[in-house]
DNA sequence: TTGACTACCATAAAATCCCATGTTATCCCA
DNA sequence: TGGGATAACATGGGATTTTATGGTAGTCAA
């Protein structure tokens, strides 16, 4: 489970530490680390290999020829697998620190399977959505049911 | 089953202890605590992992562009494992700290399958409300399933 | 030989562990 | 049923370990 949120610094080598709980999760069930860009945001997207492979053999459901197997070949196409320093930092690839426009800080976002890295800036405007979406349309009608 | 009130200090640390009765549910279950925003009130809600890991797996079920699933997601972002010390403090995050408006006294009230962690001024307030409530509009209509 | 990349060392701040203590609740026997 | 003994609980403080992050040295390839 990755859960909550850290802000980590970016060095001029592109080094970022992975916060200590996500990185626990991940030796605790012997993962590598897999980045690559989201589908949905201007983040990055952080998660196991065995997730990522559930994702490859999905396409294979797909309709071959499909637009959505296209967009997740593309996806794998932009997908690293990342190794770890001894102090628990990773590099980030150029292309990502791009396609989120990342400079000199991160925010680690935990979502559950996965998680997301953010611009600041793009993370307190997707906070400020959930907070705008949350007072219009009330919580998920999930939490009420389960409660 | 997570029960009865209880009134505790929060040291300079942001430490507290969970109430007992508390700490006893969540070992004999073999369960870690999650500390979370309550998407309801201005409380921390306190729960099993096994009931965060449900609302993590209905999360792959909804529509993932939808506005359940990124309030989830957020969700999960504000959400902490938490372990406890070795005489069942746990520390709250300063996360949770600000969002609560805790300082130094936290009123932990058990609502059955989670608890929350109010600051007492906040739970006066709910209780107040409460009793109005039941004023004026009589105890609630309960209906109970048969198994 | 230079430039990029990787592995390793160093350090301050923060989180965590563990011991100590007063207080409250529980037990047990007269 | 009373009351002392015992255990459980809540809380304080200090020692220790992790964590995040800066830096340096070594490696490989162009």
């Amino acid at each position: 489970m990755f859960l909550s949120t850290s802000h980590n610094k970016i060095d001029l080598k592109c080094r970022v530490s992975i916060p200590a709980s996500f990185r626990v999760n991940l030796e605790k069930s012997n993962e590598t680390l897999i980045l690559f860009k989201s589908l949905q945001f201007k983040c990055i997207e952080g998660t196991t290999s065995t997730r990522m492979q559930a994702y490859i053999d999905a396409i294979d459901e797909l309709d071959a020829l499909s637009d959505d197997a296209f967009l997740l070949r593309m996806m794998m196409a932009d997908s690293f697998e990342i190794k770890f320093d001894i102090n628990g930092r990773v590099v980030i690839p150029d292309t990502l620190m791009n396609f989120a426009n990342l400079s000199d800080k991160a925010v680690f976002m935990g979502i559950g399977e996965s998680f997301y890295i953010w611009s600041p800036t793009e993370y307190e405007n997707q906070y400020m959505k959930s907070q705008q979406i949350l007072k219009e349309k009330g919580p998920p009608k999930l939490i009420l049911k389960k409660n």
